[in-house]
DNA sequence: CGGGGGCGAGAACGCTCGTTCTCGCTCGGT
DNA sequence: ACCGAGCGAGAACGAGCGTTCTCGCCCCCG
């Protein structure tokens, strides 16, 4: 495990707040799985709101830096790129310990009671929609935000319904789907205007 | 209010789970609200997670409820009666004690650990998705079941990006993006097979 | 009118929680 | 060798939880 005192106790929050739930955890039961005095917890964290934001801090950090390894060892084109994000949440799906996405379960458990909570959940799902905002940047596509945008909106469905579903279908259907934008989108580069307009309403 | 003691439970258990969060809110708090016995609610629901499965339920029928109504009176073609499902998201996010998809909430708070609450949630997203299969069906495109989990993904993402985000666009956003989906699938379908793929792939 | 079953009100129980307090011990500086 | 600051272990505290139990009242059937 972690080296330091607020490592440790960092992992241990993660394991037992990710796979039970927060308000279902005692302070205790995180520092006896640490290894660190009560004492010790509270001058690192004053209350357990602070420790638990600093839980979704870290796991924030480490999720995200998981996709954008990924991401950058197995995408090619931009377009690979994006589409290599949906690839990466199956992989996460399928992890045995899977439960949805921590910040979405986070903000549900605790709502706007907790405002530091509430705090490091927006900060994670804003910097997961600048990193695919970024990679839809390199898109050869008008619009590229717009992109992002719906993108973005695909990957947390898709972690919703792979949370909840028993079926780990729901990544590949997010990959289908932000395909299938992508395409829409690129085939719409080259026309112009009124151009697109009638095609879209064609048929 | 309701008539009956369940359904005076049922709402005020709605009322404050929903707002609230589900382990925040004791028996109780429910029991008062509702201006019911304790013994009276406990043979109606002989625990805490009888009742909450049961708020779950109840939420259930009444948030489809609404979403049909709508639909039904909005849409037109099939089409527009798909992107009605969006513009009806965008009227729930708006409400001012929106606070995420309940059934989510749920979950992720209680996760596995309630075997009742998890088969009411799981309930709802299956005759959710089996509704937007059902528009899907109407859809003149191939694979109106693809487009329908499509979609369905979509809603979902806009539901939890519009809880965690103070911003109401993801309805607008998810619409635009479903949008895209229907134009581009329905774009393929007087296409076939070898066409299609050489499209996609085309520029 | 008499009695008893069911009900509401609320006390009681056993448990868990977050946080604080107590008490020795250890260890580093002079 | 001393002393005092800081630490770990754990008791203590006050509150809240889900659930059960007690008791006294009312009301309906005979």
């Amino acid at each position: 495990m972690g080296r330091t005192d607020a490592e440790r106790l960092l992992g241990a929050a993660e394991a037992l707040y990710y796979t039970r739930g927060i308000r279902a955890v005692g302070i205790d039961e995180v520092r006896t799985a640490a290894g660190v005095s009560l004492k010790r917890l509270y001058q690192l964290y004053p209350s357990k709101e602070h420790l638990v934001a600093a839980y979704l801090d870290a796991r924030d950090v480490q999720w995200r830096g998981r996709l954008a390894d990924y991401v950058a060892r197995h995408g090619g084109s931009p377009r690979d790129r994006m589409l290599a994000v949906f690839d990466w949440l199956g992989l996460w799906f399928a992890e045995p310990d899977f439960r949805g996405c921590a910040f979405i379960n986070a903000f549900g458990e605790l709502g706007d009671s907790a405002p530091l909570v509430l705090a490091a959940v927006r900060r994670h799902k804003d910097l997961f929609r600048a990193y695919l905002l970024d990679l839809a940047r390199d898109l050869d596509v008008p619009d590229p935000a717009g992109i992002g945008e719906h993108l973005l909106l695909l990957a947390e469905g898709a972690m919703t319904a792979a949370a909840v579903l028993p079926e780990p279908r729901a990544a590949q259907q997010a990959g289908r789907a932000a395909a299938a934008l992508l395409d829409a989108a690129a085939a719409e580069r080259p026309l112009r205007g009124v151009e697109a307009a009638v095609r879209r309403r064609g048929a």
